[in-house]
DNA sequence: TATATTTGCAACCATATAGTTGCGTATAAA
DNA sequence: TTTATACGCAACTATATGGTTGCAAATATA
């Protein structure tokens, strides 16, 4: 089970707050939108939100596929799983740090 | 219960590699490390070092305290909490549609 | 066919990031 | 007191980021 995305990239993705909200938007929508759809959502150019998409479909967090003159995206949220894993590293260390406190007072009881 | 760091300081000082073994490093330390410490972990300079523990301290997630001429550094895991809610919303999300698509199944049957 | 819409590409700008080096200063050790 | 260590500050470089505008091309509509 090799890691498919760059957990670099999909940090860097989620650490802008535009590119939180089209998640966010894309999330809740109920089907694919275009590139002018949620343009209209946001103050920033057509042109700005490309790249945000870009930078998010490299991360993996955004799926796009053109129909017609259309450029429709749709979100993947695969990617977040790199995130819950990294963290998750660090909840059991402290966890199994806590446990074996325990352990060691259990001993002088 | 106000957010007390910014998301976007998080997610950014988590979306390079070496603040990530920064935070590694400090987290399976037995006690504060100094900065000096610390760089002879890394390829880069004191002064690179430096700037990273800034940015991570920004963030919320690395406290440090001088004693006499040295800087010790020590991880706070706080921050990532605020990474924890933001996903969790998305988890709910998901799981409450799974919820109604079910709702619904069992009504047609 | 002529016009309007959606998009991509390229150039550009300002600022941030990741790194360096040099130097001065405070503290500790000889 | 002299020397060595740990650090901060400032300046500098290169590249990335977040944003813009203008223009051309493809597609849809009148």
């Amino acid at each position: 089970m090799s890691k498919k995305y760059s957990i670099d990239k999909i940090f860097k993705a989620l650490a802008d707050a535009n590119r939180r909200e089209i998640f966010h938007l894309l999330v809740v929508a109920t089907s694919a939108l275009s590139l002018t759809q949620i343009t209209a959502e946001f103050d920033i150019s057509r042109q700005g939100i490309t790249k945000h998409i870009k930078l998010m479909e490299d991360a993996g967090l955004i799926q796009t596929h053109n129909k017609g003159r259309e450029r429709f995206c749709e979100v993947d949220p695969t990617p977040l799983n790199e995130i819950k894993d990294w963290l998750a590293v660090y909840d059991k260390f402290w966890d199994d740090k806590l446990k074996s406190l325990g352990d060691f007072l259990d001993k002088k009881a």
